[in-house]
DNA sequence: GAGCACTGC
C-alpha cells in the first residue's frame, strides 16, 4: 500500500496540456518522497510490486498504456468540443440552451418582483389575524394574573383605572369576535359586483325591515372595529411612568470590554506597503474617549449621507478604496501578486475590477475574473457593478456560477464562485482568457480557494503577464504574504461603527437560557434596535424560542413588543423572508440565527449581537471514513465576524456568553480551514486531472492531513478513476467531469452499463441536495411522518427518493404538491436542477441516455457498482457491521428499511450522532458486489454466513484483507 | 426513536 503511494505522482504525461514546470515540480517532489517512503517500509512495497509474474505484468503494463492512450484521447475530444463550442456562441443548441436559461431567469425575476408584493401584503393580513388572536389572549392572561395576585387590595387608583380599561377592551374585543362569529346575526356586507340583490340578502331579523337600520349597523359595526386597536404604537406613552420597575429574576452579569474599533470615522488614511508597516503600529490615541465616541458615533449616524440621493459616481468616489486608486494600481503594475486588506464595506470586490478595467488590463482582450465563495455574491455584485458601468449585466460585466452561466463574448469584468474557476482550470489550466485574478474573501478559507492558491502560484510563475490579487479581512494577511514569496499588501480602511464588547462575569453553564436571559435583559435595559443570537442548529432555536415566548408571555404587556424571529437555512424561504421585514415601531425584533447569519446574509437594523461561542462544524475522520458533526467553541476570528454584525447601521453592543479570559486563552484564532476537516476525494481526482501527481507535496497554503489524501486516493483507486502507479484513467477522467463526488460519479457511470441512466441522475440529483428533501415541522410531525411514508420503497431510501421526484415531476413540478406532502419546493427545485445539469453532461462522457424505470436490480446495481465502499452486513440485535473494516453501524431510524431489516446493505453515508447511523440505504444481493466490483471483494466475504457466527475481523485477519486490497491484480 | 451548521461544483 505504501508503495502504492510512493508512485502517486509519477510521470504521467498528464495530456492536460500541463506546463513542464509543473510536471517538473511533481517528479522532485516524488523523488523526495520515494526516497522517505523506502525507508520507512521495510521493503513490503517492492514486494507487492514484484509479486506479479512477468507476463502478467506486462499485460497490465500494456492495458494500462492503452487506457492512458484512450484517456489522453478523451481529452483531446473533449478540447475539441469546447473550442468549438466556444467559436460558435450563437450555435443553434447552445441558442436553445440560452434562450431557456433565459427565459427561466426572467420567469423567477418576475415571480420575484410580482409574487414579493402580494406575498407581503398576505402574510401581513395573516399575521394581523392571528396577532389579534394573540392579543386577546394575552390581555386574557394578564387580567386573570393580575386578579389572582393582587385581588383589589394595593392598587392605587391609576392601576384601578387600568384594570377597568382593560376589562372593557377584553369585553368588547369578545363582543366583537361573538358578533363576527355569529351566523344568525345579519351583518352589512358589501355587494358583490354584479351579484342580484336577491341572492345575496337573506331575511333574518325583523329589526332590519325597520327604517334606517341598514345605516345604524353599518356604523354600529365600524365603531366597534375601530375602537379596538391592537399592537405596540400607544406602547410607547407608557414607558416613561415607572409604576412598576422590573427586575427579572436571573440576570447575567456582562463586564465591559474595549470595543471593537469602527473604522467608519477615521478619515486619517492608512496606506502602508509591507516593509513600512512597522511604522505604523495603530494609534492607541481614541482609547480613552471611548465613552463619549458612543455619543457621538450616534450623531454621526443621523448625518450619514444618503446613498439613495447620491448619483451612482458620487456614491464610488465617496468609497472608503477611491482615495487609493492611484496608489493601488501602480502597486498592481509593479508586483505581479498583491495581498488587499479591506474590511467588508471597503468597496474593493466593486470598484477594484472597475479601476483595473479603466486602466487597460482588458485591453487586449484578456479579462478580469474576481471569484467569490458565495453565488447570490457573485451575482449581485456582478448586477451592482453593471449598473455602475452603465452597461447591461451578462455583456461587458457578467458572473458565472452554476446552473447560470451570464457572460458573453464581450464579457470583461467576470465574477464567479471559486468552484467555478476551479472548473475552468480543468478546460484552461494556464488561465489564458485572463490578465488578473482577483481571489475575494480569501480570508474565509472554503476549500475551493485554498486549492486555488496552490494553482495560481504556479500559473503565476510561468505566467508573469498575469496579476493577482488577494482580497481578504485583516488579520491573516501576513500569512496569505509569506505563501505568495512575501508578496506585499495593500491596506485599505473600511466603513464599520463601532461595537462594544461585554464578556460574563463567569461561564454560563446553560448557554440558551442565558441567550435568552440576556436578550430580555436587553430589550427592559437597553434602547431599540434589533438583536442577533448565534446558535448551533435548528434544535437550539426553536428551544430557544420557545423559552423567549414563554417569558414574554408570563412579563405581559409590561414591556415592549419582542418579535422573535428564526431563521436557518433549511427553513422554508417563505418563512426565512420574515426576517427582512421591517421591525413595527416601538417593537423590538430578535433573530434566532445559525452561523448563516455570520457571513452568508445580513439583516438590516441589528444593534445587539448575543454570542453563546459555539457552532456545529463537520469533521471528516479519514480512519473510519465517517463524516460527524459536532458542536464545538467558535474561533476568535469568528467571534470577532459575529461582533462585526452588530456595526452595520450605528454603533452597536455584542454580549458574548463567555469570559474575556476564556476568549483570549480558550479559544483558537482562527476557524481549522475547510481542507483539513472534508473528504477530499473530489479534489484529488480534479487535481489528478490537471496533471497534479503529486499531491502530498502540492503547495497548501494549509496542508491538509496526510490520511485524507491516502483514503481520497486509495478510494479512487478502488473506483478505477486511479490506476495502480497513482495515474488517472479514462474512467477517473470521465468522473472529473461530473460534478459530483467521486463514488457518485462512478455509479453514473455505471448506470450507462445497466441500461438506467435517467433512474441514476434522477437519484444522484435527489442524494445532492443534502437531506433536505422532508421538511417535518414539530407541530405537524405525525403528518409529516405519514405524508413521508407514502412514497416508501421496498428496495431503499434511493429508490423512495426517485419516487418522490418522479411523482413530483409528474405534477409538472407544482409547488402546491410540495407543500401537500410536506417535500420542500426549494430542496426539490435544486435537484431539478442538477439533474438538468447532469443529464447534459451525459453526452460529455459519452454515455447513452438510457431509461428502464421498472428495473430495480439494475438501478441497485448501478448504485453497487458506486458505492461498493459502503457496504454492510446484518449481524445481530439490528445491527450491521460494514464489510471490509467490521465497523459496527445502525439502520436510521428515518431509513423506510428500519421495518424489516435486510441482511446486505448499501448505505450512502455513514454520520455519527448519538449513533454510528447509515443515512440512506438500499438492499442489495452479496453477490452483486463480485459482479460490479470483483477487485475488491473475495469470494468468501460476500457469503451468507449468517447461520454461523460471524468471524472476528482482527489481527491476522484484518491483516490478510488488507494485503490483499493492496495487490488487486492476485 | 432520531435530528440536517454552512457553502460550492
Amino acid at each position: 500500500m505504501v508503495m502504492f503511494l510512493a508512485d502517486v505522482g509519477s510521470s504521467s504525461s498528464s495530456g492536460r496540456g500541463g506546463t513542464s514546470q509543473r510536471r517538473e515540480a511533481g517528479r522532485a517532489g516524488q523523488r523526495k518522497r520515494k526516497a522517505e517512503d523506502s525507508s520507512d517500509s521495510e521493503g513490503e512495497g517492492p514486494q507487492l510490486l514484484s509479486q506479479p509474474g512477468r507476463v502478467k505484468e506486462l499485460t497490465e503494463e500494456q492495458q494500462r498504456m492503452m487506457d492512458l492512450t484512450e484517456r489522453d484521447e478523451y481529452a483531446k475530444r473533449l478540447r475539441e468540443r469546447d473550442e468549438s463550442r466556444t467559436k460558435n456562441v450563437a450555435e443553434k443548441v447552445d441558442q436553445k440552451a440560452f434562450e431557456e436559461a433565459a427565459r427561466r431567469l426572467q420567469l423567477e425575476k418576475e415571480d420575484r418582483t410580482k409574487a414579493l408584493p402580494k406575498l407581503r401584503v398576505e402574510s401581513r393580513r395573516k399575521y394581523l389575524v392571528k396577532r389579534k388572536d394573540d392579543k386577546i389572549r394575552e390581555l386574557e392572561a394578564d387580567i386573570q394574573d393580575e386578579e389572582y395576585l393582587f385581588e383589589d387590595k394595593d392598587l392605587s387608583e391609576k392601576e384601578r383605572r387600568e384594570r377597568e380599561h382593560r376589562c372593557t377592551v377584553l369585553q368588547l374585543a369578545k363582543d366583537y369576535e361573538k358578533v363576527r362569529d355569529a351566523e344568525n346575526v345579519q351583518r352589512y356586507v358589501m355587494p358583490e359586483e354584479g351579484a342580484s340583490v336577491d341572492d345575496s340578502y337573506v331575511e333574518v331579523d325583523e329589526r332590519e325591515k325597520k327604517r334606517g337600520y341598514e345605516q345604524r349597523k353599518w356604523e354600529e359595526d365600524q365603531m366597534r372595529g375601530t375602537s379596538l386597536s391592537f399592537g405596540a404604537r400607544d406602547k410607547a406613552q407608557h414607558r416613561h411612568d415607572k409604576e412598576y420597575n422590573l427586575v427579572l429574576e436571573d440576570e447575567i452579569e456582562f463586564i465591559k470590554s474595549l470595543p471593537l474599533k469602527g473604522t467608519r470615522k477615521k478619515t486619517k488614511k492608512k496606506k502602508k506597503k509591507k516593509e513600512e508597516d512597522s511604522e505604523s503600529s495603530s494609534s492607541s490615541d481614541d482609547d480613552e474617549e471611548e465613552e463619549e465616541e458612543e455619543e457621538e458615533e450616534e450623531e454621526d449616524v443621523m448625518k450619514a449621507p444618503d446613498n439613495s440621493k447620491m448619483s451612482i459616481q458620487e456614491v464610488r468616489r465617496s468609497l472608503p478604496v477611491f482615495p487609493f486608486r492611484d496608489s493601488l494600481l501602480a502597486a498592481i503594475r509593479d508586483h505581479q501578486v498583491l495581498i488587499v486588506e479591506g474590511e467588508t464595506g471597503s468597496g474593493k470586490t466593486t470598484q477594484i475590477p472597475q479601476y483595473l478595467y479603466e486602466a487597460g488590463y482588458c485591453d487586449d482582450g484578456k479579462k478580469v475574473g474576481c471569484t467569490q465563495p458565495r453565488r447570490v455574491a457573485a451575482m449581485s455584485v456582478a448586477s451592482r457593478v453593471a449598473q455602475e458601468m452603465g452597461k447591461k449585466l451578462g455583456n461587458e460585466v457578467g458572473y458565472s456560477i452554476r446552473f447560470e452561466d451570464c457572460t458573453s463574448e464581450r464579457t470583461r469584468i467576470k465574477y464567479m464562485t471559486d468552484g467555478m474557476l476551479m472548473r475552468e482550470f480543468l478546460v484552461d489550466p494556464s488561465l489564458e482568457g485572463y490578465s488578473v485574478i482577483i481571489v475575494d474573501e480569501a480570508h474565509e478559507r472554503t476549500l475551493h480557494t485554498d486549492i486555488l492558491f496552490g494553482l495560481l502560484k504556479d500559473v503565476a510563475r510561468f505566467r508573469p503577464d498575469l496579476k493577482l490579487l488577494v482580497s481578504s479581512a485583516t488579520l491573516d494577511s501576513e500569512k496569505f504574504s509569506d505563501f505568495f514569496d512575501e508578496a506585499p499588501v495593500f491596506r485599505i480602511p473600511g466603513r464599520r461603527y463601532p461595537v462594544h464588547i461585554y464578556y460574563t462575569r463567569s461561564p454560563e453553564a446553560n448557554y440558551i437560557e442565558a441567550a435568552a436571559v440576556t436578550v430580555l435583559q436587553i430589550h427592559i435595559t437597553q434602547r431599540l434596535g434589533d438583536v442577533l443570537v448565534f446558535l448551533t442548529g435548528q434544535e437550539e432555536i426553536e428551544a430557544c424560542q420557545e423559552i423567549l415566548t414563554e417569558r414574554v408571555k408570563a412579563l405581559g404587556s409590561k414591556i415592549r413588543e419582542l418579535i422573535v424571529l428564526p431563521i436557518y437555512a433549511n427553513l422554508p424561504s417563505e418563512m426565512q423572508a420574515k426576517i427582512f421585514e421591517a421591525t413595527p415601531p416601538g417593537a423590538r425584533k430578535v433573530v434566532l440565527a445559525t452561523n448563516i447569519a455570520e457571513t452568508s446574509l445580513t439583516i438590516d437594523g441589528i444593534v445587539y449581537v448575543i454570542d453563546p461561542g459555539y457552532a456545529k462544524q463537520n469533521y471528516f475522520n479519514a480512519r473510519s471514513g465517517m463524516e460527524s458533526l459536532v458542536v464545538v467553541p467558535i474561533s476568535r476570528a469568528s467571534a470577532n465576524q459575529r461582533a462585526g454584525r452588530a456595526g452595520r447601521v450605528g454603533p452597536g453592543k455584542c454580549f458574548r456568553l463567555y469570559t474575556k479570559w476564556a476568549f483570549e486563552n480558550e479559544m483558537e484564532e482562527n476557524t481549522v480551514p475547510e481542507i483539513q476537516r472534508v473528504n477530499l476525494g473530489n479534489v484529488v481526482l480534479q487535481l489528478k486531472s490537471l496533471g497534479i501527481g503529486d499531491l502530498i507535496n502540492f503547495d497548501y497554503l494549509d496542508p491538509p492531513p496526510a490520511e485524507t489524501l491516502i483514503l481520497a486516493m486509495e478510494q479512487l483507486y478502488a473506483l478505477k478513476a486511479l490506476n495502480h502507479k497513482g495515474e488517472l484513467t479514462l474512467t477517473g477522467r470521465k468522473m472529473a467531469e461530473l460534478p459530483v463526488d467521486p463514488m457518485m460519479g462512478r455509479m453514473i457511470l455505471a448506470a450507462g452499463e445497466f441500461g438506467v441512466v435517467e433512474e441514476v441522475l434522477t437519484l444522484a440529483a435527489m442524494l445532492s441536495v443534502n437531506g433536505a428533501i422532508f421538511y417535518r415541522p414539530k407541530d405537524k410531525a405525525i403528518h409529516a411522518d405519514t405524508a413521508r411514508k407514502n412514497f416508501f420503497h421496498p428496495d431503499g431510501d434511493h429508490l423512495t427518493l426517485m419516487n418522490v421526484y418522479n411523482e413530483w415531476a409528474g405534477t409538472e413540478y407544482s409547488s402546491q404538491w410540495c407543500y401537500e406532502v410536506f417535500v420542500q419546493y426549494r430542496s426539490m427545485k435544486r435537484a431539478r436542477d442538477i439533474r438538468d445539469q447532469l443529464a447534459g453532461l451525459m453526452e460529455r462522457v459519452e454515455i447513452q441516455l438510457s431509461t428502464n424505470p421498472a428495473d430495480s436490480m439494475a438501478i441497485r446495481k448501478a448504485i453497487t457498482a458506486g458505492y461498493f465502499y459502503h457496504v454492510a452486513r446484518f449481524s445481530k440485535g439490528g445491527m450491521y457491521k460494514t464489510a471490509k473494516k467490521g465497523q459496527t453501524v445502525m439502520m436510521h431510524p428515518q431509513s423506510c428499511l428500519c421495518e424489516d431489516l435486510p441482511r446486505w446493505v448499501v448505505y450512502h453515508e455513514l454520520v455519527l450522532t448519538t449513533k454510528e447511523y447509515m443515512r440512506n440505504v438500499v438492499v442489495i444481493d452479496g453477490k452483486w458486489l463480485l459482479e460490479v466490483a470483483p477487485h475488491y471483494y473475495r469470494d468468501n466475504e460476500v457469503q451468507d454466513n449468517t447461520s454461523k457466527k460471524m468471524p472476528k475481523v482482527k489481527g491476522k485477519a484484518k491483516e490478510e484483507l488488507t494485503k490483499e486490497y493492496a495487490d488487486p491484480v492476485s
